[in-house]
DNA sequence: TTACAAACCAAGCGCTTGCTTGGTATTGTC
DNA sequence: GACAATACCAAGCAAGCGCTTGGTTTGTAA
């Protein structure tokens, strides 16, 4: 199954808006603008005039401000959830999956949905109490994908350090990236950067 | 030289805030509001009380808001730049010297310094282009720290991959553990977290 | 054509924001 | 004890903010 065909299905399911439809076009501005300026500094007409409508009408789509951020949040862990779930299915042992996870998780970070993936990192903060737990009850559907697979490994030996710790240096690692990673300029690829993660891990 | 000595010469040649002083007081608890509440959300009002003046009385000792985050963020890198130096200087192989960084980092992260190191990393867009360039600045010096020791391992051969890509990825994980390592509680020291830091890059 | 909902506009309200102002204590110095 | 300089207060201004309101256009289906 390719990304494509996983997007539609999410599409079909109302899980992730159709990037096409006016509420799809205004969360992948609004995720562009949040991750330029930061959320705080985006204002409610900033974030219409890049959809070209009047601020007011922003409102119609959605009650608040706060829900567009956590909608670009929401949608953004489902369809990498999904992405990575089918990452994992292609491949047969542990050290394959691992090296899957990293190269969809990277993915994420630096291609189509990587200004989403930056708001994730960053923008956590300004999200209400009640919105944020509602983000992090999806996010461990997502942390329990990696942790089956680094503890997969330890039990086999191929891991020496703890499952827990490993994950969060790479979550560290691997969302920095988005700060400096240009795979456009510099012959470093994602692949390139898959390997040498795996490598530093002593997993090649 | 010892980290207090280290700090009361840097307060000496004014390059850093005494603690005691109303101004140090006021970027220490600046420093906490904005890595608690961010930047944009913490108001002047906010960091007025929890100094226990007047708003107003904030802009006879900063003329702006913002000349606050970056004074916050310049003393931060000031100090730790001195305090990476003297823990590098103690070291005498290139390995130990990694170790030391390693340490002096998740020291700084985590110790003292650990709300204004948070609130380096997650508050920078906040700053003007002009305020961002001069802590750049900065920063560079700092990371020159780490080059010349990774650039030395990997001309022993104790390093396979690039050393600029190891010293992002590193900087990634060691910063991200702000977000997740309490070593108040739970069984994990900084001497154990450097080591598996260390043993992460194969060079235990 | 009619009916109705969804999508949008124009205007602006009420509040909060960073910052200014004019004046008053407090402190250090000779 | 005079006298600055420093540190602060009380009050409020102008601008920008998220969001509301009442009304108009657009799309859809009978």
């Amino acid at each position: 199954m390719n990304q494509d065909k996983i997007l539609q299905s999410l599409v079909a399911e109302n899980l992730v808006s159709d990037l096409e439809s006016a509420r799809g076009r205004l969360l992948r501005e609004a995720a562009r603008l949040f991750r330029e300026k930061g959320y705080e500094r985006t204002t409610v007409r900033d974030l219409a005039a890049a959809v070209g409508i009047q601020s007011g009408s922003l409102f119609h789509h959605f009650r608040t401000k706060e829900e567009i951020l956590k909608a670009v949040m929401v949608e953004t862990i489902r369809l990498n959830t999904a992405l990575m779930q089918a990452a994992m299915n292609s491949a047969d042992s542990n050290r394959e999956k691992l090296r899957a996870l990293v190269s969809a998780e990277l993915e994420s970070i630096n291609g189509q949905t990587g200004e989403a993936m930056a708001v994730l990192v960053f923008e956590w903060r300004s999200l209400s109490e009640a919105s944020r737990a509602e983000v992090l009850e999806l996010r461990d559907i997502y942390e329990a994908l990696w942790l089956d697979v680094l503890t997969g490994l330890k039990e086999e030996g191929a891991l020496v350090a703890d499952p827990f710790i490993v994950r969060r240096m790479l979550t560290g690692a691997l969302s920095w990236t988005v700060t400096w990673y240009r795979p456009e300029r510099g012959g470093l690829t994602q692949n390139d950067l898959t390997d040498q993660v795996v490598a530093m891990l002593g997993l090649s």
